[in-house]
DNA sequence: AAAAGTCTTTGATGTAAATCAAAACAGCAT
DNA sequence: ATGCTGTTTTGATTTACATCAAAGACTTTT
């Protein structure tokens, strides 16, 4: 699979707290924020594992905020100062690129347990914008404790590393897609990593539901609303997947990888 | 401009030697080769500034071998066990991702003064090849050592994130120009990035000769070498470059720059 | 429940770039 | 020189997708 992300496996994840802020009890909890990481759903997504007592406690207190970004609006924007990652806790990010004459390009879409902001390592502005497809929760990395933390947990250090590198590839996949790839691969591709993805949180790994437009998938995929949507009905009309509105059910994973793989041509 | 990567300031670099392998008695010498990146034309480039001495010494350490790369052959390729990042001090590599079913993308050129490698920190195996297009010299870093010595020195910590935050914003602009863009787009904007950071290494700022054919550019841009050849060739007839083989004069770069930010369509 | 807005589907048509094909050119070995 | 090989150019044709257009469906507001 092109654009895929290959994640530590979190076995008996509950899905539907992934899409539900938690509730206010907890959040007020004083001893639920300072152990923030040690308790997350998340963390064996987002964060490095086999950490002792010590080094977890360190960790922890690097949590400074846990802000909810409502859907529509953005966490970060191209041109803001760079600050903190943000570990998404739950919801559904989008995060897209503007060129100065306006052309926009959808660069990623994450989820639960993917950490964005990594962008804005570079010049200390963020250059693309990341807004919320849903309701969100998201943890705040001050960066510059994330580097003071490294410098003294090796496996932080070695973590961040890992995440970034992860996101290179991660964009060498896309590159490849939309470089090579014909439209109806190209949508193969997507809505594998993406139910790859979700199952890897413990939801279906058949069903799910696109928390984006079709306009943000042709963005992403290098292709108008309207080619994604006929590629839809297409994939509907072959039996492969079944379409109700933003329900996708995957009937037929197997012929969609073929459809990846080159090996079946239309 | 889209795929643009931002560089320190190079001011007074000799342009000949970045072509050349050193002479061999440069290479024997022993105390060369110990004071490696404090000597190195290309230091400004691919190391951190503001180093004190004896934090210098540390990053000096870091190179273990020197090797040269010939043209045509691998630095590394795909499923190679990842231990290294590589400063390329002299040359021109490309790196390529390739699918199951055997489709290629190159998903960049890189050029004195850059690191190749970063993909591989994610799995511990490198996940695209690295080819030389020309003969080549690179310095070989350890990354275990580039991470204890980063924990030590904050400025090498730091310089390792930026590193790897602009290549995920070089790979957004790709992602942009394979995208939104049109054939003469994508062609400009590569020609415009190109000699930008030739110019950052004491190069011309109008002339640069392709290090690689029209068919990897058209695989970089995401078109066929005929569109690649077609584009310059319309760009030669609108007088806005000449093209001589792998020579290229731009006569015109304010004219590029027009059509890659749409300003004038066609 | 009607109205307004957004999103999605489907159809008709146009076009940029791919594909197919062949000639021209440069580099290299003999 | 001559032939061989890989690269580039240019032309003719095809095609996948974009564009233009309009209707339908769903969501939110009032």
């Amino acid at each position: 699979m092109s654009a895929s992300t290959t994640f530590f496996v979190m076995p008996h994840a509950s899905g539907a707290v992934l899409s539900q802020p938690l509730p206010l009890k907890a959040r007020l909890d004083k001893h639920f924020i300072k152990t923030a990481c040690s308790n997350c759903n998340m963390r064996e997504l987002c964060m490095p594992i086999g950490l002792d007592a010590d080094e977890l406690k360190r960790v922890d207190e690097l949590v400074t905020k846990r802000p909810f970004v409502k859907r529509g609006s953005a966490l970060f924007r191209a041109g803001d100062a760079f600050t903190a990652l943000y570990a998404i806790r739950s919801g559904f990010f989008k995060t897209s690129v503007t060129s100065e004459d306006g052309q926009t390009q959808v660069t990623g879409f994450q989820m639960a347990g993917e950490i964005v902001g990594l962008d804005g390592i570079a010049t200390d502005l963020h250059t693309c914008d990341a807004i919320a497809l849903e309701d969100t929760e998201v943890c705040t990395l001050p960066f510059d404790r994330i580097e003071e933390i490294a410098r003294e947990v090796k496996a932080l250090q070695h973590h961040v590393h890992k995440i970034m590198s992860r996101e290179i590839v991660r964009e060498h996949g896309v590159m490849l897609l939309l470089g090579n790839m014909r439209a109806e691969e190209r949508l193969a591709a997507f809505l594998l990593n993406l139910v790859q993805r979700l199952h890897a949180r413990g939801f279906s790994s058949s069903d799910l539901v696109l928390r984006m437009t079709r306009e943000e998938i042709g963005s992403y995929l290098g292709l108008t609303l309207e080619t994604v949507s006929r590629t839809f009905s297409k994939f509907a009309d072959d039996g492969m997947i079944t379409v109700n509105q933003r329900h996708i059910h995957i009937q037929n994973a197997e012929a969609l990888k073929r459809l990846v793989n080159h090996e079946l041509c239309h």
